[in-house]
RNA sequence: GCAUGCGUAGCUCAGCUGGAUAGAGCAUCGGUCUUCGAAACCGAGGGUCGUUGGUUCGAAUCCAACCGCGUGCGCCA
């Protein structure tokens, strides 16, 4: 991932003020010079690489002296010469390092500002972006379908995305694509008919049994039949694939019949239609609430949305001149690609594609969606390429304002097991993702438990079931934060005992950060003292205040490339450089009472700070745990 | 076969879009609890960044080729 999809400035942040700085200082070195592009000036400031280097550093002067036939360092000392009182009376004097690096060290004066002025409910966010619109199309489950871990990703990726645009401002369309429609739910709604199951009373593993026992029926194993006749098997064999063979045939004109039915509005069919969903679509919304992802029925944009708009996408494909005949399909063929995409089967029924066609136009075309995120497994990367193209090639991607808005897919990778395959339980079959987050809320409980049991346990005298409020949040945190710190492009192992180890970069450790300084600040309550002035006067209050202060562009980068991992690493970092903080800076003991108030609003800062990042990725932050 | 993604420490992964000595977590080893929560902190060892070329003052990062693994490839979604 290496596109900038949203880009917001904030000119009052802290790395804005230093290059704007610098950027005035490499103008006035080179008035004399003439022969500079104007992109010859960012001044490329960056977060230093080590701290003994400073806070920030600026990396301009080598590319620049190139250009200019210069030495480096003599080019950085120009610049430097040249800094405005407003970017000198920031910083201590800057050092030229090694090839002509700009080592920044921040006053402690700035760094106390910089905190003052964050610390309002914006924590130095910009959340002025009200102008822009962005549709995220997150979980798409199939009606009749059991939720499994690839859900999970869907789910929780595609809300953390929802919530950071929120966060920044954003107007946010959140779009559950439901497989609900076509084919695939007629076949189940038709067994479970045969069957004569009383549709008003089945269960959502009753719709999983039948939607798996259908797709069996409907499998019509002709080339096998074929292959039993060529090698001369025995009879009964042959027999059986024909009778398998008919029993498909059935089962498929029945679907087709049962779809046509329910395509026409046939009431019984419809009710018991709705009914599959209802089912399904309970369990989805009790997991969503586990997870702590919004999702609602107003969030459905399923396939039976858009069956209306299957015929007219078509037409306009058609008649654009950008579907050709093949076989009896219509196709879409792209410059340079062997690989068309089909729009309509041969039969005149329209496919996946088509659907996915239709909603593009209808998420930037009537919600007005300036950006369309696609939180998908990564095997459809081929599938969405062909639809952008498509939606392009026909002039789709033009909101109501004539502006052009961009689709982007964000692929996600398989959730595997211990064997590098993906994810399945002892007998084969999927993981449930049910099974999946009792088994970690079990284990957030059972950790929790043990730790009140000692009396001088924080939670020591907290009930039974408030305890298992926080074991559940620990639990959970220990899924989502696994799932969410990594690329989300790549695929990886599944491994509780890992991620329920609360060890190390975890989502446990995060809360256990918040834990503590909630507590700190329960306890300053307690015992009246109060916030005041910030002053830094250690490395880790230095430390700690920086990364704070990092929080505003932490986050836009993380909106920009899609990154939610940007998050979690974000968290991770101030939750360690707090827990370094802690240990060596006592807050409410040992220290003379200026020192006490700095540390504790550098406590509250930090709390408020952690809880927003978390809430982001919508993990609980407990004050105890 | 074509396309596409990925190869970084024993294991699991970062690496802020080309910058200084490649960083974490787990595991291993050694230190920290009569003082704000030890789910923590401090320190040590551990790497030819798949291979080979190329571009560049400078490459894990960009380009090419090769090796290995994954995934996808017209009437399923």
């Amino acid at each position: 991932m290496s596109q900038t999809h949203a880009r917001t400035s904030r000119p009052d942040d802290l790395a804005s003020q230093l290059e704007a700085g610098f950027r005035t200082a490499i103008i006035a070195a080179l008035a004399e010079c003439t022969s500079v592009a104007a992109a010859q000036i960012d001044p490329l400031i960056k977060a230093a690489a080590n701290p003994i280097f400073g806070d920030f550093q600026a990396n301009f002067a080598m590319s620049l002296a190139k250009t200019l036939g210069k030495n480096p360092r003599e080019v950085a000392q120009m610049v430097i010469d040249c800094a405005p009182a407003s970017l000198l009376e920031l910083c201590d004097p800057f050092e030229i390092a090694g090839p002509g690096f700009v080592n920044i060290r921040l006053r402690p004066e700035t760094i106390a500002t910089a905190l003052a002025q964050m610390d309002n409910p914006s924590l130095g966010v910009s959340n002025a972006n009200h102008t822009h619109t962005v549709a995220v199309d997150l979980c798409g489950v199939n009606v009749a379908k059991q939720m499994h871990v690839g859900h999970l990703r869907a789910t929780i990726i595609g809300d953390t995305i929802a919530r950071l645009f929120e966060r920044l401002g954003w107007r946010v369309h959140r779009q559950n694509h439901l497989g609900d429609w076509g084919l695939p739910i007629a076949m189940t709604l038709a067994a479970l008919r045969r069957a004569k199951v009383d549709i008003a009373r089945v269960t959502l593993d009753d719709l999983n049994a039948a939607y798996r026992n259908a797709q069996a029926q409907g499998r019509d194993d002709e080339a096998g039949l074929a292959a039993a006749h060529a090698t001369g098997v025995g009879a009964h064999r042959i027999a059986e694939l024909e009778a398998q063979h008919e029993g498909a045939a059935a089962a498929i004109a029945d679907a087709h019949d049962t779809l046509r039915r329910l395509q026409s509005g046939e009431r019984g069919v419809v009710a018991d239609w709705q009914k599959l969903i209802d089912v399904t679509m309970h369990e989805v919304y009790e997991t969503a609430q586990v997870l702590g992802v919004d999702l609602k029925p107003e969030h459905n944009r399923g396939e039976s949305f858009f069956r209306d708009r299957l015929a007219p996408t078509v037409d306009a494909f058609v008649k654009a001149n950008l579907a050709v005949r093949d076989a009896g399909a219509l196709v879409v063929r792209f410059d340079g690609r062997e690989r068309p995409l089909l729009i309509q089967k041969s039969d005149g029924t329209s496919l996946y594609a088509t659907t996915d066609l239709a909603a593009a136009r209808y998420r930037v075309q009537d919600l007005g969606a300036e950006l369309v995120v696609y939180c998908v497994d990564a095997r459809q990367r081929d599938h969405f390429k062909d639809v952008f193209d498509a939606v392009k090639l026909i002039g789709w991607t033009v909101r109501p304002d004539h502006s052009q808005a961009s689709l982007v897919h964000v692929p996600f990778g398989a959730v595997l097991g211990a064997d590098k395959r993906p994810l399945k339980t002892r007998s084969g079959e999927n993981f449930t993702l049910k099974a999946l987050l009792d088994e970690a809320i079990a284990r957030g409980r059972r950790e929790v438990h043990a730790r009140a049991a000692s009396p001088d346990a924080p939670t020591a005298s907290l009930s039974p079931s408030e305890l298992d409020a926080i074991g559940r949040a620990v639990g959970i945190a220990a899924i989502k934060y696994a799932d969410l710190s990594s690329d989300v492009g790549r695929d990886y192992v599944f491994d509780l005992d890992r991620m329920v180890s609360f060890e190390g970069d975890t989502g446990p450790y995060a809360q256990y950060a918040h834990a503590r300084l909630a507590g700190i600040l329960a306890k300053a309550t307690a015992l009246g003292a109060t916030s005041g002035a910030i002053v830094i006067a250690t490395p880790q209050e230095r430390a700690l205040a920086l990364n704070l202060l990092r929080y505003g562009s932490a986050i836009e980068d993380a909106a920009a490339q899609l990154a939610p991992n940007r998050i979690a690493a974000f968290i991770f970092e101030l939750a360690n450089t707090f827990n370094a903080f802690y240990q060596a800076c006592p807050v409410l003991r040992g220290s003379d009472e200026a020192t006490r108030a700095s540390r504790l609003h550098l406590c509250d800062l930090t709390r408020k700070v952690l809880a927003d990042a978390l809430s982001i990725m919508a993990i609980e932050a407990p004050s105890r745990m």
